[in-house]
DNA sequence: CATCAGAATGTAATATTATAACCTAAACTG
DNA sequence: CAGTTTAGGTTATAATATTACATTCTGATG
């Protein structure tokens, strides 16, 4: 499933690993992953934090890039069709996927000190969803889940 | 479990129900439904749909109750703490809660055409933070549910 | 009853997040 | 290479939410 955020890893290979696979992604797809799409992409991985638009575009600014709030939310439009990336609601923050090009329920574990995500497996939620289906008749086309609390390393810091 | 906002009901009980839990509770715990407060949470009960916080200002300013933000946000906010309201983040609205006064992880389902919100039951969601608990050894303390999709209703409609 | 403390509300300003509308440029398509 | 579609540039503004500080109300206490 998921890998586990809180585990030490070598995050360049993460980013690497995102940009390959939209790449493979918007290939198979026959759409572009043009420099300030992939850039995005890139600055959402940097780190396990969701972030918010506005905080993406004094550094694309940094780099040159043409930086208003239009050219930041097609990119992360664009990002989210694709699955690249979800959207945490509650926090009015985006976040890295990384198992993105096929549609999932998608659930996601938020530390509220450190702002750490953690995708998690979200496949309870499928019960939901018949249940929903079945009882009230209604067509479920996504779904959300995002917990709060604290993270283990918050934990012991606390 | 909750109820079926898709059977006609009577809506005015709905109200005068969730209006009276509110009073129970507030003097369970010692805290005021004040007027505004009062009025706001009525207004969010108005129907099942989720509304707007800045939808509130303009008629509580027709009841001659001040209207600025942070007036509505207030209300929104006492109401919140103590369960009578959910906060549907996908959509930046509110709406009422039907077993408010213990805290419960949460799930709606959200009409994309419509916007009729319907309240299911969250118990699946429990495993979802108990694996997490376990696996990753995270602390849950809040958790929420949105899905989308079509209503009976709608469906039929199209 | 007078006074005091805390809770609630009033008010103005501003922060944050997101979109609309319209135009220009680049890249595919036949 | 002409036409069409897709992407990006630019300006303005909409929608949502909060800060900060002043004022008023309420209930408790002497």
């Amino acid at each position: 499933m998921t890998q586990n955020v809180y585990k030490s890893h070598d995050h360049h290979a993460c980013i690497d690993s995102a940009v390959a696979e939209a790449r493979r992604l918007c290939d198979e797809k026959g759409v572009r992953l043009t420099p300030v799409r992939q850039r995005v992409l890139e600055l959402v991985w940097d780190n396990h934090k969701p972030v918010g638009a506005y905080d993406l575009l004094p550094k694309l600014a940094e780099e040159g890039f043409n930086s208003a709030p239009p050219t930041v939310y097609r990119a992360l439009d664009f990002l989210l069709d694709l699955g690249l990336v979800h959207r945490i609601n509650s926090l009015n923050a985006f976040i890295g996927c990384n198992h993105p090009g096929h549609s999932h329920p998608t659930c996601f574990f938020v530390c509220r000190e450190c702002g750490m995500a953690q995708e998690l497996d979200a496949t309870p939620l499928n019960e939901i969803a018949r249940q929903a289906e079945q009882q009230l008749g209604v067509r479920v086309e996504q779904q959300m889940t995002e917990l709060m609390g604290l993270c283990p390393r918050c934990q012991k810091a606390s």
